[in-house]
DNA sequence: CTATGTAAACAAC
DNA sequence: GTTGTTTACATAG
């Protein structure tokens, strides 16, 4: 709380831990009690050093870094790093540190780059750059990278989620990332674009898919699926929602008969040929129906019928592109195996299942996790104003890890109990976890309700707006697997039709028709016509996919952004935060399978569940309803990613599918090679808006709003940058998003004066 | 709760 | 019998 005023708060972070390879930790686990296994080992340490000065390590680190005990941190430092330096041998250096130090001595360090909080002063037009470029990415993307311990002992992982909303791009980028940082980060093994091998896709499939395929490295896998699927005897690890978009993907028109499907997952999972009982057919009828993303189209003649993915919906995923558990491809060094595998598979995978037992993986990613927690929207102040929502996640949607990575929904914490903070000991700051899905800890209230700040009412924002602004522009993304199903949202929606109302000005008409036709024409459909409809119905059917939306699409985006968690961090006292305040991340996955029924925004009379739709859920309110996040989420998830793409909401598809990623591999756009960009771009990001901008400010910047966003800097009071808390003790590197004035949103709790910048002039 | 999977009842061909 | 739609129920997370 409050007492500490000078912990800085860290907005954002997120920490994984992975396992370690390495004999000596056992994984990392939390920090909570984490402590003690690993690296005590060695620690030598003596027991005391306090903080001070580094004195442990004495590793050498490059000219020009300065390591400050923190404040109020016990072990912990504060390392200033330059912006030439080298982060990866910084960390390097650091870990060596920690270690020897072990419990007792900083283990703890925050990397913050000089250059970066400078920011406000001024970023170079180089950095400058880098952030617009990078901002995107970042925002969306997550990043990870596992990276050998100098020592070799254990691995440190790191993931960046990004939050962004856009989202996006998801799994794949994240994917990429992680492997590029790899590369990078570590020099041992793995080459930083290995990666990328190209796929070849069965399919090819025009255009769209390729291109972003392609990028991706997730390639990687592509070649070499059929070992796993040579298992026969085993069922496939995809839902019968991704086979069939496998299998209607793989075709050039996007658009496949039912017997086709059948025939195709038979070829190519002979698993259903051999093995399953008949009723998987069955299953698969019913999964066209149930999901709004299978489009009924009847030939011109009126007697065929073939099944196409909303394009929207559709990501255009082949079976190539999935991850491949046994693939051997990959790999260069057992590393590689272990830890890009797994940031692969998450990702990749179907968030769904992950687990390695489970069944299903999912292949798309979800954007999972991030750790935004806070995320400012960057572009658009105004976001704040209205609505709180959280921000969310989209995300959701990744996929990720089996594990651990995936879970589903992921929230964002503040402070959670657990972790860090409290292994910090010190309130010092409170964080966000976003946590892949299922965070670890407590789980928790779910940020809603947090949100809504214990007082307040919903009035205060208009939640629901901001809800259905998603949804709407999301609209798309409701069949996007990226998002999580949402669903809230569909059930907000759906409700009510008054409910929507308010919100969204239903248009559709509700129930009855639903579906009808579709229009979506897209390729070469043209000459069939869509016959869907469906009757309305709780069930949990489709019934809607309805665009109808089109109109409502009032709400949208604009205004949603983030800025509700953001205000929400802000105006939670900081114990509520820690508490658990989750914010709420949204995350999902949003995979492509997901489900869209819910999702359907508008349309949502209908939602598809039945069952589920009588509930309705409060608009705001809802579980869900962070979900939403407000722009465009449509790729993914995310949002909260202080990028956000401004209006992204309903570019053309194309445009969308980009930024999904999924198909758009975000890698092009702007990965950051090393931590350092990280640092330092991303901090723009963030930075940039929220804090700042009022929030009639800039609507209409839209992605860009990093360019703006750095000049003006942050206002005074914004000093929030990025860094990297670097935790030995459970080898973890996270990225966190600190507010080094204190001003801003936790004015109110620490005090409008507080500054970093006292406890750190270099900061200034 | 949600997302999935399965089974099954029905309807329309 | 096939194809589609919906329900209902079960399960894992």
């Amino acid at each position: 709380m409050r007492t500490s005023p000078r912990r800085p708060l860290i907005l954002k972070r997120r920490k994984l831990t992975l396992p370690d390879g390495n004999a000596s930790n056992s994984p990392a686990r939390d920090e909570p009690d984490g402590e003690s296994k690993g690296v005590p080992k060695q620690e030598h340490s003596k027991g005391d050093k306090p903080r001070d000065r580094v004195e442990c390590g004495t590793q050498k680190f490059p000219a020009g870094i300065k390591i400050i005990n923190h404040p109020t941190m016990p072990n912990t430092q504060v390392v200033i790093i330059p912006p030439d330096a080298d982060i990866q041998s910084i960390i390097e250096a650091l870990t060596a540190k920690g270690r020897e130090c072990g419990s007792n001595g900083p283990n703890k360090f925050i990397l913050i780059s000089s250059g970066g909080s400078s920011r406000p002063t001024g970023s170079t037009a180089a950095q400058q750059t880098l952030q617009s470029k990078a901002e995107t990415t970042l925002a969306r993307s997550t990043r990870c990278f596992s990276l050998r311990a100098p020592s070799g002992a254990s691995r440190l992982s790191v993931c960046f989620p990004a939050g962004s909303g856009e989202a996006t791009s998801s799994g794949l980028d994240n994917s990429l990332t992680n492997i590029q940082w790899l590369g990078k980060m570590s020099s041992d093994g793995l080459g930083p674009c290995t990666v990328k091998q190209e796929m070849e896709k069965e399919n090819q499939t025009p255009v769209q898919e390729t291109i972003k395929i392609e990028e991706d490295s997730i390639a990687a896998t592509a070649t070499s699926s059929s070992l796993w699927q040579d298992s026969i005897s085993e069922r496939p690890p995809y839902s019968y929602m991704a086979m069939i978009q496998f299998a209607i993907n793989s075709t050039e028109k996007k658009r496949m008969t039912l017997k086709d499907i059948y025939t195709w997952i038979e070829d190519h999972f002979p698993y259903f040929k051999y093995v399953a009982k008949p009723g998987w057919k069955n299953s698969i009828r019913h999964n066209l129906s149930l999901h709004d993303m299978f489009v009924r189209e009847t030939s011109a003649n009126g007697k065929i019928s073939f099944w196409t993915i909303h394009p929207d919906a559709n990501r255009y995923l082949t079976l190539d592109q999935v991850f491949k558990p046994l693939d051997a491809g990959s790999p260069t060094s057992p590393e590689y195996s272990e830890s890009v595998r797994l940031s692969l598979c998450r990702t990749l995978a179907d968030p769904f299942s992950s687990l390695p037992g489970r069944k299903m993986k999912p292949l798309l990613p979800r954007v999972s996790s991030y750790l935004v927690p806070i995320q400012f929207p960057v572009s658009q102040p105004l976001i704040l104003q209205s609505s709180l929502k959280v921000p969310q996640p989209m995300a959701q949607g990744a996929s990720l890890s089996g594990s651990e990575a995936i879970r589903s929904s992921k929230r964002v914490r503040i402070a959670p109990k657990v972790s860090v903070s409290a292994s910090l000991g010190t309130p010092a700051y409170s964080l966000y976890h976003c946590d892949e899905r299922p965070p670890p800890f407590a789980p928790t209230q779910s940020v809603k309700e947090n949100n809504s700040q214990p007082g307040e009412a919903p009035a205060s924002f208009p939640a629901a707006l901001c809800i259905k602004e998603e949804k709407e522009d999301s609209y798309p993304d409701k069949w996007l697997p990226s998002f999580p199903p949402v669903s809230s949202i569909k059930e907000e929606p759906v409700q009510s039709d008054e409910e929507t109302g308010l919100l969204l000005p239903v248009p559709c008409v509700k129930r009855e028709k639903h579906f009808t036709v579709l229009k979506s024409p897209p390729r070469g459909v043209s000459d069939t016509v869509i016959i869907k409809r469906r009757k309305m119905g709780r069930s949990r059917r489709k019934q809607h996919l309805v665009l109808p939306c089109s109109e409502e699409p009032v709400l949208v985006l604009p205004e949603s952004g983030g800025s509700d968690s953001f205000r929400l961090a802000s105006d939670l006292p900081f114990l509520q935060e820690t508490q658990s305040l989750e914010l709420s991340c949204s995350q999902e996955e949003g995979g492509p399978f997901k489900t869209p029924v819910k999702e359907m925004f508008c349309k949502l009379p209908v939602s598809s569940t039945p069952s589920k739709v009588p509930t309705a859920t409060p608009p705001m309110g809802g579980p869900d309803s962070w979900r939403f996040a407000p722009i465009a989420k449509e790729s993914s998830e995310l949002d909260f990613s202080p990028v956000r793409t401004p209006q992204v909401p309903f570019t053309s598809l194309q445009e969308n599918l980009d930024l999904l990623g999924f198909n758009s591999t975000p890698l092009k756009n702007s990965l950051f090679d090393s931590p350092r960009q990280l640092l330092q771009t991303e901090s723009n990001d963030m930075v940039s808006g929220p804090l700042t901008s009022s929030p009639a400010s800039n609507p209409e910047s839209t992605k860009q709003s990093s360019p703006e966003l750095p000049a003006s800097g942050l206002p005074e009071n914004q000093s929030l940058m990025e860094g990297l808390v670097l935790d030995t003790m459970n080898n973890s590197l996270s990225k966190i998003l600190l507010d080094i004035s204190f001003s801003g949103l936790e004015d109110d709790i620490l005090g409008p004066e507080m500054s970093w910048s006292q406890f750190i002039p270099e900061l200034r």
